[in-house]
DNA sequence: ATCGATGCAAAAGTTTTGCATATAC
DNA sequence: GTATATGCAAAACTTTTGCATCGAT
């Protein structure tokens, strides 16, 4: 699934205000960090992110603290998230759009994306309950996905 | 909540059993971990777990590398659970019984638990749903919790 | 011109590994 | 006696910080 150019416009449109309303500068580091992560879907740690930068603007010379930093901010800001994906460090998604959830085989470490009504309302009741202001909610599956399992049974 | 000397009887009783049927040798470090674990109830860090048996045991000299060891074999068997809290590293808890799952609050830190029968039947049908063979799911809810509500609210 | 942002390199922190020795079986 | 587990220390990673300089406003 390719994203669009249009789409894209529209996040660095909001990612000005937000920028802007926070009272920060916008530089083109934080815009290379926002397109890394917005036209290449999948779970990125912070390093990847920095070689894909590297990679597609080779004379920007960004260094590895600043997309820490700017991850940072991204993440605060909801236009991102991060999830930590088995034993290591944590990766970090675009963010906008509905939320979804993550099935993760433990053998072959592919992500699988869903999104439940049901589940969403009962964290929202359980929030409540708590007394808690919910800011975020995330739900992670492990197991062997249904590819291993027939590659399993083949051996 | 104190565990019972009886309870703990069992589990180490199961795991001698685990580490027969793996192939493994019975030693007091791994005992001490998994006493450590089993009888402070909470989250901990290896380094937490570690320090903890240093202090119930001063004379047993263990290493923070057995520590990370024996927590990879311990959550492997499903005997203790690990989730990421917050920015940095994993943290352990005993993970026999009731499944439950963690509101956490990013202002203080703490943690609440809870079990919701509902989401439960939903993961399972999720993953059904994917072909997938459920080994574990985790849910996390973030937010602020009350108190701390109250106190951004008194100042 | 000002003040925040950046890159770099060092530091801090976390987890893993290699190896000689100790210990369970 | 043999093979695995351990402690230690070093190495490998990951993330954060200090600081001089650069660049957005």
């Amino acid at each position: 699934m390719e994203q669009t150019i249009e789409a894209y416009e529209n996040i660095l449109e909001e990612f000005r205000k937000l920028i802007k309303s926070s009272n920060l500068k916008y530089t083109k580091q934080r815009e290379f960090i926002l397109e890394a992560i917005f036209y290449n879907k999948g779970h990125f740690t912070p390093e990847d992110i920095y070689n894909l930068i590297l990679k597609k603007h080779p004379k920007s010379n960004i260094g590895i603290a600043t997309v820490y930093r700017t991850l940072g901010f991204l993440e605060n800001s909801n236009l991102v998230t991060s999830i930590s994906f088995g034993t290591q460090g944590k990766k970090y998604e675009f963010g906008l759009g509905k939320h979804h959830d993550h099935l993760v085989c433990l053998s072959c470490g592919k992500i699988f994306e869903f999104h439940n009504e049901t589940i969403e309302r009962k964290q929202k009741e359980i929030a409540k309950e708590f007394n808690f202001k919910m800011t975020g909610h995330f739900m992670k599956i492990t197991g062997i996905c249904s590819e291993c399992i027939e590659k399993m049974e083949g051996e």
